[in-house]
DNA sequence: CGTTAGGGTGTACGCTGTACACATGTCAAG
DNA sequence: CTTGACATGTGTACAGCGTACACCCTAACG
């Protein structure tokens, strides 16, 4: 066929593509892997061309943020907790299987068009359940990170050595000073690693929707005395 | 006086010396600014010096945070409720003009013994309160990061452009998308810029600490029917 | 005295983001 | 058909990062 005597052109790049790209690379390789050298070896470019069509990398960073927030559901037509809680579930959805995002979303200083949107949006259904405007601004600070679906779990554990031995001394040596961390650990089976993420998620989204519903069925209001240090007495 | 002949020998680094130049510099000039580098100039030393007293980076960061972490005041004698208040607002307060601890905190993947310490003293509080092992689990993972005091809060703000006309018309583009943001942007004085970070705080953890509070007197447990997707029906 | 070990030094490597000047390809107007 | 503008990709270069490795100096100990 009558190609080019050149090679043939790549398809050109565009902002969208190089996203996408950055996307698909951090969900394989890891974010630490992103860097906009492998970004572009792997659109098959030179690092500098990049820069073409993303000004730098945090901007880079909150076009992948845009790029998975979009594939939220849209907002579903119930009542506000059921709406709430399917839009977050869903978000949570969205998010999953992107190992990176709760990392990146956290580290934004700015929002885009679509992290205003899905704020906008939950706003929109407390509202619309009739919390008021002073309510749900408590509520949305309340949520925080929870509404993008993220668990920010602090649940570290050092590593233990190799040595059974010395595995053995460090278990008595820590059952001894955190007594309690080794009983949730060793009782029960929601406990120690079989910790389902999905269910602590759901429980604690729970207790937080139930907190707001009982605030907004008592009228609750911020300059009500007593609620200045105690949101609920 | 009778001083060495040669230059008067600095008083050795140590560990602590150097975490705590670490905690000061990161204080001082934020935690971008912290670079093996400069802070071994701020120690009046030679970078690679520093790897005689901490392994790595990622070291010398979980031993800041120990330092800060180490500031937190014993936990308080009281009703189970007001313990956990009082040690995490004291958590909150120990952690309070470090802007960076949140930020390093959240980006640790092991816990030191002071993490481990304060998580254990909080599970010991609901444990006391008569807790079971099984809900005092679940409400760890529920406070999350909220145990030590930092609120996650995901509020940015997009840059309004410096020129008045084009600042106008964004606002009103802005105000048509994004109408709940706006009235509450525009509704009120806890809202807006004025927002209370200690008041959304205390507010949302009296949220979860009455939720907590509340499951536990009607005997809550995770095999309950029903507790399957909704933590409290 | 000689030895040893711990702490500070100097150099060097590979990685990062990105500024800046340049080449090339596409398209519209003259 | 030429010309020039504009968008896109290239190449080189720089400053900064964490840190591996070999080295030196000094204090303590036998």
């Amino acid at each position: 066929m009558a190609e080019r005597t050149q090679a043939p052109r790549r398809t050109p790049l565009n902002r969208d593509r190089v996203l996408r790209a950055a996307v698909a690379l951090a969900d394989e390789a890891g974010i630490e892997t992103l860097s906009m050298r492998n970004l572009a070896q792997q659109l098959d470019v030179v690092p500098m061309a990049l820069y073409k069509h993303v000004a730098n990398k945090e901007e880079l960073l909150d076009g992948m943020v845009d790029v998975i927030v979009g594939e939220i559901d849209p907002p579903p037509r119930a009542d506000w907790k059921d709406a709430v809680r399917q839009r977050i579930l869903s978000a949570r959805q969205a998010l999953q299987g992107h190992h990176w995002a709760s990392q990146v979303i956290e580290s934004r200083t700015r929002a885009t068009p679509a992290v205003l949107d899905h704020m906008d949006s939950l706003m929109g259904m407390f509202r619309a359940g009739g919390f008021s405007v002073d309510l749900t601004h408590h509520v949305m600070h309340a949520l925080g990170s929870r509404m993008w679906g993220l668990t920010r779990d602090v649940f570290p554990t050092p590593t233990p050595p190799a040595d059974p031995d010395a595995r053995e001394a460090m278990f008595r040596q820590f059952a001894a000073r955190y007594p309690h961390i080794i009983e949730m650990a060793t009782t029960g089976s929601a406990s120690g690693q079989g910790c389902d993420d999905q269910f602590e998620f759901e429980f604690t989204l729970d207790v937080l929707l139930d907190g707001f519903e009982r605030l907004h069925q008592q009228g609750w209001r911020s300059t009500d005395p007593g609620n200045g240090t105690r949101a609920a007495g």
